[in-house]
DNA sequence: CTGCCTGCAAACTCTTTGCACGAAT
DNA sequence: ATTCGTGCAAAGAGTTTGCAGGCAG
């Protein structure tokens, strides 16, 4: 999905659910769809303001949940005490992650087991899985070295 | 491993850390291997006292990364703003998680796969993995109906 | 005795919420 | 004209920390 297509999809879904379609959530959508990778809550309210400058902390917070109902958006959780989230453009949903508690970026990779394994297990305490989400948290021996590292996640 | 060799293992861990055993870790432990399931800081911080009245909600939290160094805690984040931990009594490591979001219960799941699954991704990503975790979110459809359910964790 | 440990309370971080004003439909 | 949306500031929750006194070694 290209970005065009994603912003009339958060349109549509604005109207559909009766919500308004406001300049600030325009700039927090654009601002989000900005980053190629993941970013957190305080970032994204940074990249809006300089779209919007009146995008305030708050409507960042309001318009999380929004974008992530609308299946544009993802929480990623990697154990620190606030949230990553990146954008969905439509690829597949059984991603894990590996985050590199050393350099901090967060790697995504293909699952594809992920949600086979999840049902299968789920099953047998008579539960229906909503997500599963793999993760794996590792270090990077050549950040703790040279405190630099090449990885882009 | 029964819980005399845990209290031994946590003694030696302070003494070769050179720090104290004090009545209050004892508490703190004694109250966490009282748990036969997940527990929050604040459940361990009411059983502890029960122990020894005087321990105070920082010791509870100071003491919770030295177990968890000692190998005797594991932490489980389960996506909310506060964490679960485990005692850790020797079972595999290689467990995964089921949080129902109804009935609000843990299921753990033997994973064998997942040590190897973790570090051949890491691996290619220069990685060296510490730990890893596949946690999976459902439902209970027989609580959301009943608001009961058997379930046990 | 020495210095790590402790309880207390205040501080911190991220996130959520109440309120009155402002803007989308 | 209606409501929903917004910014602001304060509240909230869980966790961490500074400090003065206390206890283990």
């Amino acid at each position: 999905m290209t970005i065009e297509d994603c912003r009339e999809r958060f349109k549509a879904f604005l109207n559909e659910g009766g919500l308004r379609v406001t300049n600030q959530r325009l700039a927090i959508f654009e601002a989000a769809f900005r980053f190629s990778d993941h970013f957190t809550a305080d970032e994204l309210l940074d990249h809006a303001r300089s779209i919007d400058s009146s995008v305030s902390r708050a409507t960042v917070y309001r318009s999380l949940p929004i974008m992530m109902e609308s299946g544009l958006l993802r929480e990623v959780d990697v154990g620190k005490d606030f949230k990553y989230y990146r954008t969905e453009k439509g690829e597949s949903n059984q991603q894990a992650q590996v985050f590199c508690v050393d350099c901090e970026k967060i790697f995504e990779i293909d699952a594809p087991f992920l949600e086979w394994y999840s049902s299968t297990v789920s099953s047998k305490f008579g539960l229906t899985p909503i997500s599963q989400r793999l993760q794996i948290t590792a270090k990077c021996r050549k950040y703790r070295e040279t405190n630099a590292c090449e990885h882009h996640s």
